[in-house]
DNA sequence: TAGTGGTCTAGACCACTTA
DNA sequence: AAGTGGTCTAGACCACTAG
């Protein structure tokens, strides 16, 4: 009789130190997460219940109900209520790339922003339809280039609506930085935004100012940015050289 | 005296409603981010403190905890210890492009998957080193063209290491449809993986095959995976059809 | 009916920050 | 010293699944 997806009544149980630095809850996940890695839990496999896990390492419900959360978050397991709580095996799908280097890159005293041009522009059709104004309203067009050790990296163009009643939105809005867009220093005034990335293959313009050859591809990094009343007020993209952003991650289990 | 900045003794307490099937926690948390949605906490206001919320909200403590924990782990809030819990201003940085769609287009059944190619052939330098080979050691390679309503969309290459002594490697991994790897049904032998993301040229073959003109962008979608023995088995990447393959995210709050 | 995970209570102690 | 968030307890009730 195979028990391989049965419950398991036995299973190497460590301590948990109670007076480490590291909480209950952590440990217990790092137990876990190992003996996933290890195969002592396989995927598929059940793991012991949470009313075991209580007893045999000596913590209470939550405790143990916030280690579950936890790796089920990082995609380890999954739970099914009235059935159990079950190894997962590995799902690309839960793979998920973030923007953080790119912020790392706008803290590094290495990068550098020269602000190329800025003037008021009337809006197109395309620009009209994004920042939801009318054609030939005018809108704050910015072009800026972005340097890493005076290496052209990133060529930025951006949209903003023009509207003399509310000077604050390019006031907020740092011309020259942009350093608030990503760590949150300076875009109070905003609530959300939409980002898309595509392939793109460089014109000549873009070829000139970051130093390329033709053909080039790189990435667009589209932004559309909300203030708190729900209004589009910033529409731009990032041409970025491949070589300065890298867009790389892991899934699965890790050990760091 | 302004109290911008001072934790609140009084905003609007909605009820929560506890026969409800939506938790209390998640009402508590859907009350809040609207609030810092309309403006009644904007970003760097302090909230109420837990045990306010406590006795407002008539939850206790745990709840107000889940509740905050929630949105903290949104992006909403940050919760300083000692301190308080204040609303973050918009930050880019917390975004991240998720690979949910493609798994998404692997369950479609209009995705078919063809195999161009399966052979065995001798490591080079890169693969061998890829899959801690020796130069020369065999390898499966593997060429599939993923179609969309018999439209080109992706161009898949693989190697996986070939091991005599232990086939079921190539047995688990399927050969044809490459789902198991996408939604965890067939890869339990995998552990975790690296991937890495980049913009590239189409070359005369990928074109070909992928029926575009020249010069093309696309996406370079890297992965290399590794066993339960920390040993890596496969390394492959996907040509990805920039019209097939859309990265799209949100930032800050959006009102679902 | 027995077992499971999901939620919740009403406290407790601690480390940390600020005044 | 007072207030804050971080952790944890020792239970409870519920909805769901399975035999």
């Amino acid at each position: 009789m195979k028990t391989n997806r049965m419950s398991r009544n036995d299973w190497p149980v460590e301590i948990i130190d109670r007076d480490s630095y590291e909480p209950a809850y952590a440990q217990l996940a790092n137990i876990l997460r190992r003996q996933v890695a290890n195969g002592v839990f396989r995927p598929g496999d059940q793991l012991p219940s949470e009313a075991k896990l209580c007893q045999s390492y000596q913590v209470s419900p939550m405790t143990v109900r916030r280690t579950i959360n936890l790796l089920a978050e990082e995609g380890v397991v999954s739970t099914v209520k009235g059935r159990g709580t079950f190894v997962k095996a590995l799902e690309l799908g839960h793979a998920a790339f973030g923007l953080q280097e790119l912020q790392n890159l706008f803290n590094d005293p290495a990068m550098a922003v020269r602000l190329l041009d800025v003037r008021i522009v009337s809006a197109n059709e395309r620009t009209a339809r994004k920042l939801n104004l009318a054609v030939g309203q005018k809108t704050i067009y910015i072009r800026r280039l972005l340097t890493i050790n005076d290496n052209p990296a990133f060529y930025h163009r951006e949209y903003l609506i023009y509207d003399p009643t509310r000077p604050i939105v390019e006031a907020e809005l740092e011309v020259t930085t942009l350093q608030g867009l990503f760590d949150g220093t300076g875009s109070a005034m905003l609530k959300r935004g939409k980002l898309k990335i595509e392939a793109c293959l460089l014109n000549e313009e873009e070829v000139t100012l970051l130093q390329t050859t033709l053909p080039t591809a790189a990435f667009y990094l589209e932004h559309l940015f909300y203030d708190f009343n729900d209004c589009p007020v910033s529409w731009g993209w990032f041409i970025c050289r491949s070589d300065y952003l890298h867009f790389a991650t892991r899934v699965g289990i890790n050990n760091d």
